[in-house]
DNA sequence: CCATAAAAAGAAAATTTTTCTAAAAAAACA
DNA sequence: TGTTTTTTTAGAAAAATTTTCTTTTTATGG
């Protein structure tokens, strides 16, 4: 598998920002033609540099004001254990992100939900009827200082 | 500003998972004509119900192989303090995201690097030459379980 | 039941994506 | 260095999609 030349990151960056650029718009940018660029973008989905084209909403307008960092730690750590964590926190619906991380817990999870109502059913009745959850801290966003899914390439 | 029918919420669902679905295959989905499917999702721009249409990139086929969730606390917390690091901590590439958060600590910081020592380098010569820095606690991110930016709507 | 407004269908125009062939550039090799 | 081979790009044409416009349908209210 080939390495990126300098045209591959320009269009790269391009499409972190606006995944809607035309290829022409491309391609005036970078001074080429339609083709070559048409063509890397194949080959850069190909090879698996891109991995999806997605749509942002504004979580507010969709009714999503609440958004929680939470921090879980299991009681026991057996590979089972683990895994079943893992396999369980898959269906739940608020939680968009969940991190094995290394540190004072095991995992973080990016929970997001209409209000805090909504906020302590999760824990309640969805979270915690998980097995083996050990400890449980909260962490709520109060405001989004930055937020970028582009990496600095 | 108007509130959202099935139409529109399943027109939403579908972008979320794909922005590149074509307006036929969305009106397909529906049961519907193209040109519906394009005025709403032009409403939907305009309405602001979406933000932006973005590409998301394999993060280790581009060599950022390494994330961490940096907790970040304050010594002094009077509102110039805190203005200025959320001025300061937007100019590094490294940082995707920035949360202010309520509880322990005073921010959550998403950092995405190539490796440990560049998360070193970031810590020690751009995160901590802020100042007024107090505490700072990395977990790093062994694993990623769930991730998806697609809201349950 | 009729009048009005809003949404959808259908068709046509404009633009873009995709394919194909030829030319140019780059790489490989004697 | 010159020649061959391969890769990349340009340009044009075809296919598909987006966008616009007009007509028809559906919904709303008197």
């Amino acid at each position: 598998m080939e390495e990126l030349d300098d045209l591959d990151v320009t269009i790269l960056r391009l499409l972190q920002e606006n995944a809607h650029y035309t290829n022409k718009e491309i391609a005036a940018r970078l001074g080429m033609t339609i083709t070559p660029v048409y063509e890397r973008i194949k080959r850069l989905e190909n090879q698996g540099y891109i991995k999806k084209y997605i749509t942002l909403l504004d979580k507010e307008k969709i009714g999503k004001t609440l958004t929680s960092f939470c921090s879980v730690s299991l009681r026991h750590h057996t590979k089972d254990n683990v895994e079943q964590f893992e396999k369980e926190i898959q269906q739940f619906n608020e939680v968009q992100e969940c991190y094995h991380v290394a540190g004072a817990t095991d995992f973080l999870l990016k929970v997001t939900v209409k209000n805090m109502s909504e906020y302590h059913d999760f824990v309640r009745n969805k979270l915690s009827t998980i097995e083996n959850i050990g400890n449980l801290n909260s962490s709520f966003v109060l405001n989004e200082i930055k937020y970028t899914l582009a990496y600095d390439i």
